[in-house]
RNA sequence: GAGGGUGUAGCUCAGUAGGUUAGAGCGACAGUUUGUGGCACUGUAGGUCGUGGGUUCGAGACCCAUCAUUCUCCCCA
């Protein structure tokens, strides 16, 4: 045989059955559990116009989005202009000759520009969700793919934080379901707007917010280097400091920050928010969610405006699993201005790799068929087949040896396949008219009448 | 964008300081076993050692380049 040697573009993969059981667990209970809290699917095209993606996701994301070359770029007709626009192209400008199209990179713009599209017909509040692919053109490592899923949910056209709470129980259900521990961390945006305003204004927001969020990771000697680095006088880096140095349980925090930011105005409304989010939160509502403050929070994305969100798997090592936010002007990006919107994604691949390396997927995620019919020969298949069919035509997954083969080698087959029960029908049972149901989990096995088999299954 | 690691059989990897015909386990296939599997035993197939150059009497091993892959940082799910 010809050695083969093709391969998969970086950062993408292959699902085998096994993998894709698991994965579809974890699909169906996340959107089971949005279907419970009254979200309806939507589903967008993979690729969009690169306008629409073009400079939502700051400079590191335009340059992480997976852009399409036009086709028919190498008509004659056309080379001049093409080799031009090329030219541009190398200068880091986009050419609509040369690529008009991309692959999406989240499933929150092309929302955005779903509603901005169909505002008029949308009934407020539209709560949608969607579960599809999108594609990044990042360096691919550990729990990071150029391929992965998103599983979204957003509430847009209502300023209630009763949305807030909601996501948040979707959080802690579609995790306790899983069966994993996870953290949920919160925080706001109008929190760190209020600690910019503090520290010389708001242009200096993402400044801070970059630099306060990589906190656990460097350490705030770290931090306060690259403040100063950013900018930041030394006064303005002690209030950041004392901000930073704030912990305890969510009601010292609170504590701490209001007395810190809390004469602000954008300050003590972002507080607000978090108690108002906290005491729907208490025991006496029916989920519990986990949900811690955490001032270091800060989401790389831009949008976000309010309340903030992200999950942490307990026990083991790896990014987010989850995140997402409150943004006011989302759809005012295409034209349709004043839409509030706010939510939160699952990154099921991630979600994948915790649950694998914690061992939590059930036995029962597997699904293939519940019997396998030996074939002993031409007249004795004959039967099987029949009697295969009858049992299929009453649900029930089934499937019959492709050969008269040594029982040794059908036994085998079905163990690989973890088929738990094979049905044997030889010389003998095709005289009498019976076959024998043998147990391959428990080694038992017993012969009723043929007639009877459909009875002993349903 | 920056920096490491690794490429040897279908898979996981050995291969010692360069030295004849490159090994193991698992898997596959066949047999022991023509109607009772998972175990065991026996056997068979399968490799131009990622690719291209160089050093050497001699390279899977050393050097350079290149490709692939993986991990870390950046950023993110």
């Amino acid at each position: 045989m010809a050695k083969v040697t093709v391969s998969l573009p970086q950062g993408t993969r292959d699902f085998s059955a096994e993998v894709v059981r698991k994965r579809n667990y974890i699909f169906n209970t996340i959107r089971n559990v949005f279907e419970l809290y009254g979200f309806a699917p939507l589903e967008t095209p993979a690729m969009e116009n690169l306008d629409t993606l073009m400079g939502k996701y700051g400079e590191e994301g335009d340059k992480l989005i997976f852009k399409i070359l036009n086709n028919g770029l190498d008509n004659p007709a056309k080379q001049e202009q093409i080799r031009t626009d090329f030219e541009k192209v190398l200068e880091g400008k986009n050419t609509k000759t040369i690529t008009e199209r991309a692959l999406r990179y989240d499933l929150t713009i092309p929302f955005a520009r779903y509603v901005a599209m169909n505002y008029g017909q949308l009934t407020l509040p539209f709560k949608r969700y969607q579960i599809q692919p999108v594609w990044r053109a990042d360096r691919p490592q550990k729990g990071r793919y150029r391929e992965f899923y998103q599983c979204d949910a957003d509430v847009v056209g209502s300023n209630s934080l009763l949305n807030e709470v909601e996501l948040a129980n979707i959080y802690a259900t579609v995790f306790a379901k899983l069966g994993v521990e996870v953290e949920i961390r919160i925080n706001s945006r109008k929190i760190l707007a209020a600690l910019a305003e503090l520290c010389g204004g708001a242009d200096k927001l993402i400044d801070i917010t970059i630099a306060i969020d990589k906190l656990d990771k460097i350490g705030i000697e770290k931090v306060k280097e690259e403040l100063v680095q950013r900018g930041l006088a030394v006064a303005q880096i002690d209030i950041i400091e004392k901000y930073l140095a704030i912990t305890g349980s969510n009601e010292e925090i609170l504590a701490a920050v209001t007395a810190l930011i809390g004469h602000t105005e954008i300050g003590k409304a972002g507080i607000e928010e978090i108690e108002y989010v906290l005491e729907y939160n208490s025991p006496l509502t029916t989920h519990h969610s986990p949900l811690t403050i955490d001032l270091t929070l800060a989401r790389g994305l831009n949008y976000y405006t309010g309340l903030i969100f992200e999950v942490k798997a307990i026990g083991v090592q790896m990014g987010s699993i989850g995140g997402g936010g409150r943004y006011d002007d989302l759809t005012g990006l295409f034209g349709v201005p004043n839409v509030p919107g706010v939510g939160i994604s699952f990154g099921v691949d991630r979600i994948y790799d915790v649950m694998e390396e914690l061992k939590l997927f059930p036995e029962t995620v597997h699904t293939g068929v519940k019997i396998l019919f030996f074939n002993l020969g031409e007249q004795e298949s004959k039967v099987a087949f029949a009697l295969m069919q009858q049992l299929r035509n009453n649900n029930i997954g089934c499937e019959l040896f492709h050969e008269a083969a040594k029982m040794d080698k059908q036994f085998k087959y079905a163990d690989k396949k973890q088929i738990p029960i094979a049905i044997i029908i030889g010389s003998k049972e095709l005289e009498e008219g019976t076959c024998l149901v043998k147990d391959l989990l428990l080694g038992e096995q017993k012969t009723i009448a043929q007639s009877d088999l459909v009875k002993e299954f349903i």
